[in-house]
DNA sequence: GCATCGAACTTTAGTGTTGAAGTCTTCAGG
DNA sequence: CCTGAAGACTTCAACACTAAAGTTCGATGC
């Protein structure tokens, strides 16, 4: 069980372990399934952790987090990479205002163009410019990096039992949550 | 490959599949391993879903998910359940100038105090309140019924594997990212 | 004991987000 | 045509967070 943060010494009392982490709760929350904790546990943690790997290396690039989100929404949307603002703030679970400023933004740097739909005019079309596609292939290559070093100590199988396995999660979570349209926060 | 969202009739084009999505990288970058893609963007998924899940249950508790990752950190220190600000800054990943507005407000709702130390007037106390254990209680009551019937596909092996690998890449990821001290973005 | 340094917290300015109200375009009737 | 309604985006006000500067108390050296 290695050091108590709060024991151990000099250094500033850091997050906990968590086998601490699950330790304390087990203390104060009695009917707690430990198996369970530790895997709801591991999953927000190594999702945290890897958000922060992703902003450190996307930032090298000049972009931030946000600006990355949208480059992938846009890619993924295929050739022409075009969509309209309101797609754009639904699939990233954003609000159409904070979409508009993040395009003003992404506009300004050139990754993005903004015009307005000559056959509708009210509709107005983001689409990838050039810069836009090479940063998102720069982010891409890093990211898949990462990614393969990350899993790098799992077999094959084992990856395809952890994929399969989370999958399984993904739609019992789903199924028990029905989404109703709600903000989600990040993208994959 | 099931439907493309942009022509898939009248309904809006939601966030695409798993895998059309894992598909649609494929197209647009060739170097790319399914495997770990599948691995990596059911991870991010199932995390933003469960976070979202999270934030409706408290919030039927007239709490937000940022007050309830207080409670929890307090809680997580052990009775008689008081940290500085400076400390809960660290551990819930925010600046100190960000948890001087979050105290500010769980105090006037009731859920912490706030006072000077009296033996070092430079420091400060937040402690939780009965309220504020007791909302904590509520909410993990919620919580581990949600992370139960989250995990009822997975038998108890599966459980077991899946939580073991999920702390092999945690280790992973500490160990390629050693953090530096920086912001993380939520808490288990 | 007085001055200085450092630590712990707060305040300020700037950025990004939400929710609600507003604007502009299109479409359907009358 | 002209009006009304609906849709797509933008603007506005309020809020939460970050980075940096400011404040206050305690400790250290002389």
């Amino acid at each position: 069980m290695s050091d108590t943060p709060e024991q151990s010494g000099a250094r500033s009392p850091q997050e906990p372990s968590l086998d601490e982490q699950i330790a304390a709760y087990q203390r104060e929350f009695r009917d707690l399934d430990p198996q369970v904790e530790k895997v709801v546990s591991a999953l927000g943690r190594l999702n945290r952790r890897m958000n922060v790997a992703y902003g450190r290396q996307v930032a090298d690039l000049g972009i931030s987090n946000a600006e990355w989100e949208v480059l992938k929404t846009l890619v993924l949307a295929g050739a022409p990479y075009r969509l309209g603002p309101g797609e754009l703030a639904k699939r990233l679970g954003l609000t159409p205002a904070a979409m508009t400023h993040r395009i003003d933004r992404m506009a300004g740097e050139g990754l993005v163009t903004r015009d307005r739909d000559e056959n509708n005019r009210v509709r107005v079309i983001v689409e990838l410019t050039d810069e836009g596609r090479s940063k998102w292939l720069e982010a891409m290559r890093m990211a898949t990096d990462f990614e393969e070093e990350l899993l790098q100590d799992l077999s094959s199988e084992e990856r395809g039992l952890l994929g399969e396995m989370l999958i399984r999660l993904l739609r019992r979570v789903e199924h028990t949550q029905p989404d109703a349209g709600g903000r989600l926060t990040d993208l994959d």
